[in-house]
DNA sequence: TTGACTTTCAAACAATCGTTTGATACGCTA
DNA sequence: TAGCGTATCAAACGATTGTTTGAAAGTCAA
């Protein structure tokens, strides 16, 4: 599980400690464990972090989703928010960001300076930018408040697949979420969200 | 938070024990912490549950979820698809199970044998009334992925308000789910899922 | 009341935790 | 080379953890 590389010690200790807070959770994981893998000495946390607790704040970076809103914008609405959904589908289930998710979920649950952070710099933006995505493919206007649930809609479906995994697998262990399973979700999503938006357009 | 009552050591250690595992997950909870609640002195834990871990194992109980599957069997399969919804919001969303639902979202993200025990026993059983509720409002035969896909669609959008419930409260500070919000949000689901349903039935 | 069994208790145990220490090695300027 | 700040290291620190211990208290049948 150990990856290799970095040659700066701090970068080194910052990778490894991703791993290790996402493998077992800020109390779960050991100052010891994470030095262990990041092959430097117990000191080096104290001495390039000053503790445990700043260095798991420095270890939480989820700027990475923030490309998403940014990535395409070509297209009509139909279009950009079908995309929208096959990239994000393909974020949540790629396995090399597993550790991101893990930490976000873990702050799910006991919420730390960490998520104030994440939702400021992250998911807000995120969230208005679908929120525009999704009242353009409306075609009508539609109040705040039934945007706002059609957006936790689509977004809920997604998360469903990868906040649920540990279910999913349980109930279908033969289903597998490679390429090509997550794409067809993704498609199924679209089409379950369009006919629901175009529902409640209609009636607003 | 201390609960009170129950006279009996071994119950006030379980009571006590679902309390502190919700709030603190299984390695942030302590064994004296625990026992401080139960008012009962240190060694309580391991003379009658053995281990800390044999504790856990105990206090993780998620039969109540199962009486939504036996609750409401009256009515068109569209009525009781909206009973569903609104019972299981009503239910993610209560105060009172929120260690239950806590406890939870800690075994998505590092399952133990409790998970297996929960879904064998309760999720499974929820998945299969669902998905025969979902077939049965849809009219037409629908194929098993597709209907699949449809209960994941719905169960997601539920299970947004309970996991991203840390998130919707720093996005929208003025949100709260009283019973009234929750009852509309699950109309909302409703509606927008039956629309989602219909079109993924008419395509079959 | 006796005696055997269960339950409770304060105290201590061994292990592990995050953190600190002081010595040592390194890299650079003067 | 000498001197100084940075980085690394093995070792230990104090605190906290789950667990164990042996005695005291309680319970109840004979």
């Amino acid at each position: 599980m150990t990856t290799l590389l970095p040659e700066d010690t701090s970068e080194r200790v910052l990778a490894a400690a991703r791993e290790v807070f996402s493998e077992h959770g800020f109390q779960g994981a050991t100052v010891r464990e994470i030095c262990r893998r990041a092959q430097v000495n117990l000191a080096a946390v104290n001495y390039h972090f000053s503790s445990k607790e700043a260095l798991f704040a420095a270890a939480v970076d989820f700027k990475p989703l923030t490309a998403l809103c940014i990535a395409n914008r070509e297209g009509c609405a139909k279009e950009r928010l079908q995309q929208f959904i096959q990239d994000f589908m393909t974020q949540l289930m790629d396995e090399k960001r597993s550790p991101q998710c893990q930490l976000m979920m873990r702050e799910l649950i006991e919420p730390t300076l960490a998520l104030d952070k994440i939702v400021h710099e992250t998911i807000a933006p995120l969230h208005l930018y679908l929120g525009q995505l999704v009242q353009d493919a409306a075609g009508v206007k539609i109040s705040p408040t039934d945007l706002r649930r059609c957006v936790f809609s689509i977004l809920g479906q997604c998360l469903f697949y990868r906040h649920s995994h540990a279910v999913i697998q349980r109930l279908h262990p033969k289903l597998h979420y490679d390429t090509k399973e997550t794409a067809a979700t993704a498609q199924h999503i679209m089409e379950f969200s369009l006919a629901g938006l175009q529902h409640i357009a209609k009636n607003a």
